[in-house]
Formats: C-alpha cells, structure tokens, sequence
DNA sequence: CGGCCCCGCGTTTTT
DNA sequence: CGCGGGGCCG
C-alpha cells in the first residue's frame, strides 16, 4: 500500500485516501491527474474493496487502456482486469445488453457510427418526402441528437417538451419531429443504436426497470469518472442514478477550464454544481503543475482569467522558470508553414530534440494541408490525427457494411450500401420497391426480401430472385458469423461476395490503393484476433491457470467473433494511433485532439480572429469562453516551449481572407511573451510596405504612394479610435484579390539577418527579385531599407518582415 | 446501370 | 480550392 502512495503530493493524497462520499477532484492541466485516478483505483482495492465492485468510466478508450495499465503495475494484471472499467459507451453497451428485453431491442443490438446515422436520417426525409435541401440530413441529425441528449424523446418532441418544435418552426423546419419518429422507428426494427441511443436507452432502462437499477447500482460501491467537464446531460443523469444511494461513492476528476465540447451538448455546469448535487461533496484542488515550465502556465493562468464562471484555483509550475512564449508572424499560410518547419530543424540542433517532441497544433483540419507541404519539403516525417481516416474511406465502408450485414442482418443502412456492390442486377427501382415492402409491413429490408407478396411492390420475379439471392449468401454469412472466428468469417464473406475480387480486379492505381486498403482491413481484424487471444493467455498465466504462454493450444482460445470487432471499431476514436505509427515523427492535430497529451514543444498556427476564435460571424460570450479553454488546452500541451503564429492572409475556401491576429494573444499578460504584439500588429496588412487593401496588378504603376507607405500604416495605428479595429472581428482587410501578387519566386527562402545589409549591397527578395540597398534607417528591431528592384522599383521595406537575402 | 460532370458547400467531434 | 452527392446522359 505505501508502495501505491510513496509519490504522491500531500494533494494528491488526500485526494487518494478519502474513500467515502462523494468527491470533486479539480485537476489543473498536467497536475497528475491520471495518477491520482489510478492510484484510488489501486488505494481502494488495497483497502479491500473488491474489484468489480469499481466502476471507472473514461470518455476514450486510450484513457481507459492507460489507466488499466497503470493500476495494474500496482496490483496485480489479475486484480486490474476485474475492475469495471472502459468508456460510458462500452460499459452501457454491456448493461443494455443485458436488460435489453426491457427496452425493447435485440440483445445483438449494433451501434451505427455518425455516417451511419446520417445516412439513415436522409433516407426517412426521403420516406417522408419532405425536401432534403431544408431538411438538410446533417443538421436534422444533429437536431435529433441534441434532443436525444436532453432525453427528449420523440412523443415529448412531438407535444414540445424543451421548445424543440418551437425552434424547428422557427428555423423553418416543421417537420424534424417526424423525421425524428421515423428515423427511432427504424433503428428499432433494425436492432440499432446511434451513439447517443446508448445513453438515452440507458437513461430509460434506469428509469423503466427499478430492477435493473438495482441491479447495476448495486454492483458498484465506488464510482469514478473522469473528465466529468465533459458529461453531458444524459450521462450526467445515469451517474446521478447510479451513485443515488448513500453513501454515494462518487469520485469525479475533471477541470473546468478544459471543458470544449460544449458544442456537442457537454454542460461545464456539471462540474461547476457537482457540489449543489451532491451537499456533502468534498472539494480537492490539484494545482501543481509536473507538466510545463513557470512561463507556460503562468501565461496560460493570465489567459483563462478571462473566463468567467470557474472553479477558483491557481496553477503553479513545479518546473523551471522555461522560455517565454514566442510569436511568429507571416504573410501567407505557407509562409507560417515555413517558419514553422524552420524552428523545429533550428530546435532539434540547439536542443537535441526528436522530431516525436514536436507538435504542431491547430484549430481547423483543412490547416493541416500547408503545413504538410513544408513538412513533406524538408523530408520531415510527419503524422497527422486526423478522423478516422482509414474507416471513412469508401472501399474500406463498403466491406464494413457487408461485415456489419452479417452480424446484423436488419442494418438496412449496410443492405442499402452493399446489395448492389459489386452489380448484382439489384438497381434503385428494385431497392425502392423493396423499401416500400418493407416500410409497409414495419420490418427491415432484408426480412421484407422474403415476404411472399413481393412482386405486388412493383417487382418483377427476376428481381426478386437477384434480391433472394444476395440474402441468401448474407443469411449463410451471419449463421457463420455467430460464432465463428472473425478472421476467417470476413474472409469467406469478402471472396463469396464478390467484393474482395471486385477491388483486386482494378488494376488502375487508385484502384489498387483501394485493393490495398481492403487488405489491411482484414488484416486488422486479423490482427485484432491475435490481439485478443494474446490478452486471453496472458490472463491464463498471470493467473497460474498455466505456467507457460507456449502450452496454450489454439483450440483452447476463445473465439473472437466479427460483432466483437466491429463493436470494438466503431467506438474507435482518432486518438487511438498505434504506438509505432507515432515514433520519430512530428505530430499535426486539432486542438481538440490534443487534449490529454503533452509535447516539448508546441506550436500554434492560425492565431487570428475567425479562425482561433472560430466563428466570427455569431460568436457569443459563452463559444468564445468555450474557445479560450480551448486555446488553454493548447497552450498547457506544452512541457518546455511554445510558439504561436498567424498569417495575414490564408486561403479558405477558395478565397484569400485576411483576419487580424487572434485577440488571445494580447489575452496572454506580454510578460511571458517574447515579443508581445503591439498595436500596428493589429492594424491591417503590415506586409512589407504596401498600404492596406492594396491590389496588385490593378493595372498603372502598382507603386503609387511607396515610399511612405509603411509611415501611413504607422500613423494609423497611433489614430484615435483606431484601436476598435481588432474589437470587432470582423476581418479587417476585405478580401481584394490579391492573387495576382509577384509568386514567391523560393518557398524555401531563408533570409539573411536584418542587421547583415548595408547601403549598396545586392540583395535578392522572396517575391520582388533582385534588387540594390538604397538606405537603411532606422534602430533595430525597426530596422528599415530603402531597396531599387529591377523590375519593381523603390520600396521601403521593414526589415524585420522582409524576406531578403544577399546575393 | 454506370460513369461523368456540375453544383454546393465548407469549425471543432472523446463515443 | 477540393470534396462528395445528385442528376443526367450514354
């Protein structure tokens, strides 16, 4: 036992020795927080509590798989795997199986995955005949969603609980409600849950069956939860349920300030009022930060000040005093992307760094793009997280579905996607014909293929037996599937179905890129059999059921069946990298994906308004608050340095925009930054020299008005009232096209310091060409020079923007 | 029935 | 700009 607390902080082991009650444990960013959590887990098994008489719920499974690990390095692997423990979903998935008669659903339920669901909402617009450019399915979804979130089911929908169908007019969209009807209705005939049914089907059981709450409440004497700023209303009410009866044994860990999923219904008020909930709650700060040197975390403290609404702590560094946060500007994305990849070669020499210490951070996935480019330029290696790529890709669904037909033959969303991959004869007339059979009599497509009166639907008796024909073959599949290995089950399905030739027989590259992606689909599963069975015998031995790994024979291995798999699949997240994929290779990923890891060093690309904040347009106090922790987040990713850049102008959509730098990074006290912005910086295009909202090629001398045209940017700055230029978001250059600026001649320009050029020198310029130093003036870091380029004239440029070199 | 083209659209996303 | 979906044509 004191092996489990010797390294502990006098915080963290209060917070690991109070047993009894409930508990809020704020967890500052870095603060130990996942040690503390496992450390509980292993205190209170020491203690005597029995292991599966602990419910420990994660919102990954990387979190879950981490903290398993840990604790059981402190008792035991045999110990750790009695533990309840996994994600909400995973551990619901298990009760709802078990109590799924009172519900209402097959036991053999299958999850639909956000595509699933989406797609599935279109179809019942579709059914509905209401017009799918209103009703767009992605934001009906996300309606029903929400509403299944706020445990508003469709009849309470319907009669207006919680002023859903007032909204819905009010957006013009009447109808969602029976849309909503519709779409509950066939995932029920099609023994289907959405990620959200699992906690509002949850939420029904618990409150339907006194039995089953009892029976699942009982289970457990201690309750933990991790990241609880991210519970959202339904997962807030089952724990409520679970830990009703006194004592209440419940310990939730989490940190307000790193609460960012609100725009997925997470409440921070079930954080902020835990206490409210539960009166007798005791409170535990952890405020000492292991994580990042004094400078990061005291940035980051001056920064989530601004916030209103938190829980009151102060976040100290136990670290060294570090470097101050540095800022990089530039003109383009590309040019971010550059300076970006040139700290980290910089970094890497001065530091000894590894390219595994670097991450690059960003708060939009289309942001990755220009950073590969440089990336992939200076062969640096590179991974990016970002969704689940490999999954989302068609040739990769389409074997999915048939895998997902097999374990669930109702899954009218995998019928729909495969019945006619390859051809079979089975087009759209006969597929509608068949949905109308099966809409009719209220069943799922395939049990509607084996109605009797099936030609009266419109379908000729050529049809119907193509239609027979494929659901005999996916009728065979699932009788293998239930209990057959996974492995071989997906292998028979994929070669009798025809689709595994189907991608062989593409001999065009992209469609043997697709073959390829087919193999390694199957050979996941393969490799997740393997995984599975590896787990089961090292059980065996740590157990001392056998004294040797060698002695367990493969007929004495469970069978891992397809629906495991997939299960296992779809609650997959984009967090969960193979380790070796992330050796030696700097990481690129949302700010959101970011969260619960640490790097050395840190960067931040597209500090600017519009995009970090995101969402200039109706961006209120409470998204903007939710964008601070965000950046929050982002900062308290770093151990030792951070760096954050803007562009001035980024291509989006299509379109050249430019926004002025983010408000966050005056947000951040300039104590702790190395070069704080000052005030010209918000001021428009600070380019070189041009004037704002200066076009290019617009016909006559482009250089009207050159010489002084950085002293009038100046100017403006000092200007009264000018300041209200950066209050207000919105961009502050319109977008003119600025497209046909000189290209940049070398992406890979590395200019030469600013106090190397002296009157007379040749000097070339990124973008401008050669050219010959007229003057210089000016102090440093002001440094100015007068430049005559061949073929654009005299320019005054600002050295410390120029990109400028000496030839 | 399949392929091609045009149009529309475009935060973040642990499950 | 780059993708995906739908519609139209062969």
């Amino acid at each position: 036992m004191s092996e489990i607390l010797r390294d502990l902080n006098p915080e963290q082991l209060k917070a690991v020795e109070c047993i009894e009650g409930p508990m809020l444990i704020v967890a500052g960013a870095g603060s130990g927080k996942t040690r503390v959590l496992t450390s509980r887990i292993a205190y209170l098994i020491s203690r005597g509590v029995p292991p599966e008489r602990i419910l420990a719920l994660t919102f990954t499974k990387k979190a879950a798989g981490e903290m398993k690990d840990r604790i059981a390095r402190m008792v035991g692997e045999r110990q750790a795997r009695r533990i309840q423990m996994g994600t909400f979903h995973s551990v619901f998935i298990r009760f709802l199986r078990e109590f799924a008669d009172v519900i209402g659903f097959p036991a053999t339920f299958t999850i639909y995955d956000t595509t699933d669901s989406v797609s599935a909402v279109k179809n019942c617009i579709k059914q509905l005949s209401l017009d799918d450019k209103v009703y767009k399915p992605k934001e009906v979804y996300s309606r029903i969603s929400k509403a299944k979130n706020d445990l508003v089911t469709p009849t309470p929908y319907m009669n207006g609980a919680e002023g859903y169908r007032e909204g819905d007019r009010l957006h013009k969209k009447p109808e969602i409600y029976r849309v909503y009807a519709l779409y509950c209705q066939m995932c029920r005939q099609s023994g289907v849950m959405d990620f959200d049914d699992i906690l509002l089907y949850m939420n029904i059981l618990l409150k339907k069956s006194p039995e089953a709450l009892e029976s699942i409440a009982g289970r457990f004497t201690h309750i933990l939860v991790d990241e609880y700023q991210d519970t959202n209303a339904a997962q807030y009410l089952i724990l409520k349920k679970l830990a009703a009866r006194p004592p209440h044994n419940i310990c939730v860990v989490g940190d307000d300030s790193q609460s960012i999923y609100g725009f997925r219904g997470a409440q921070i008020q079930n954080i902020l009022s835990f206490q409210k909930d539960f009166p007798d709650a005791r409170l535990f700060r952890l405020e000492r930060n292991y994580r990042s040197t004094q400078m990061i975390v005291n940035a980051a403290n001056t920064l989530i000040a601004k916030n209103e609404g938190r829980i009151p702590k102060n976040c100290v560094s136990m670290g060294e005093a570090g470097e101050k946060i540095r800022l990089v500007r530039s003109f383009t994305e590309q040019e971010e992307a550059m300076q970006i990849v040139s700290a980290i070669i910089t970094r890497m020499r001065t530091d000894r760094a590894e390219y595994s210490d670097f991450a690059i951070l960003y708060r939009t996935n289309s942001q990755s793009r220009a950073l590969e480019e440089q990336l992939r330029r200076r062969n640096i290696p590179y991974l990016i997280y970002s969704g689940n790529s490999f999954f989302e890709r068609a040739e990769v669904k389409d074997v999915m579905a048939y895998l997902k037909l097999a374990v669930n033959l109702n899954d009218d969303e995998a019928f729909r996607r495969v019945v006619n991959k390859p051809a079979r004869g089975i087009g759209d007339t006969s597929v509608s014909a068949l949905s109308k059979a099966a809409q009719e009599g209220g069943i799922s497509l395939f049990r509607a293929a084996y109605r009797p009166d099936l030609e009266s639907f419109g379908l000729r008796g050529a049809a119907v037996a193509k239609i027979r024909a494929f659901c005999d073959m996916m009728g065979k599949a699932a009788a293998e599937a239930q209990g057959g290995d996974a492995y071989d089950v997906a292998m028979t399905l994929a070669s009798e179905s025809g689709i595994y030739l189907f991608f062989k027989a593409d001999d065009s590259v992209e469609g043997q890129s697709r073959f390829q992606n087919v193999q390694e689909l199957l050979n996941s599963i393969k490799g997740y059999v393997e995984e599975m069975h590896g787990d089961y015998v090292n059980a065996l031995v740590e157990d001392g059921v056998v004294s040797d790994a060698s002695l367990v024979q493969e007929k004495d291995l469970p069978v891992v069946q397809l629906g495991d798999f997939l299960e296992n699949v779809s609650l997959l997240s984009n967090a969960d990298v193979a380790e070796d994929e992330t050796l030696n290779k700097v990481a690129l990923m949302t700010v959101h994906s970011a969260k619960g890891l640490e790097f050395p060093y840190v960067f931040v690309s597209g500090m600017e308004e519009n995009l970090f904040p995101s969402g200039g347009w109706m961006l209120t106090e409470g998204d903007l608050e939710e964008e601070r922790r965000l950046f929050y987040v982002a900062l308290t990713r770093a151990k030792k340095a951070v760096t954050l850049s803007y562009a001035e102008t980024r291509m989006r959509n299509g379109k050249h925009e430019s926004n002025a730098p983010s408000r966050f990074l005056r947000e951040i006290a300039p104590q702790y930054l190395q070069n704080p912005l000052r005030r010209e910086d918000f001021e428009a295009s600070r380019e070189e020299d041009e004037p704002r909202g200066f076009s290019w090629g617009s016909g006559g001398s482009p250089w009207r008005g050159k010489v002084d045209a950085f002293p009038y940017a100046r100017k403006k700055a000092d200007a009264p009232g000018k300041a209200s230029t950066f209050q207000g978001s919105r961009p502050v250059m319109p977008s003119t096209d600025r497209t046909s600026k000189p290209p940049v001649i070398d992406a890979n320009f590395v200019p030469d310091p600013m106090s190397s050029f002296h009157v007379g020198d040749r000097i070339e310029h990124n973008r401008f060409g050669a050219g010959k130093v007229l003057e210089i003036s000016g102090n440093i870091p002001e440094l100015k020079a007068r430049i005559l380029f061949e073929k654009y004239g005299e320019k005054l440029l600002l050295l410390k923007y120029a990109k400028i070199r000496h030839i």
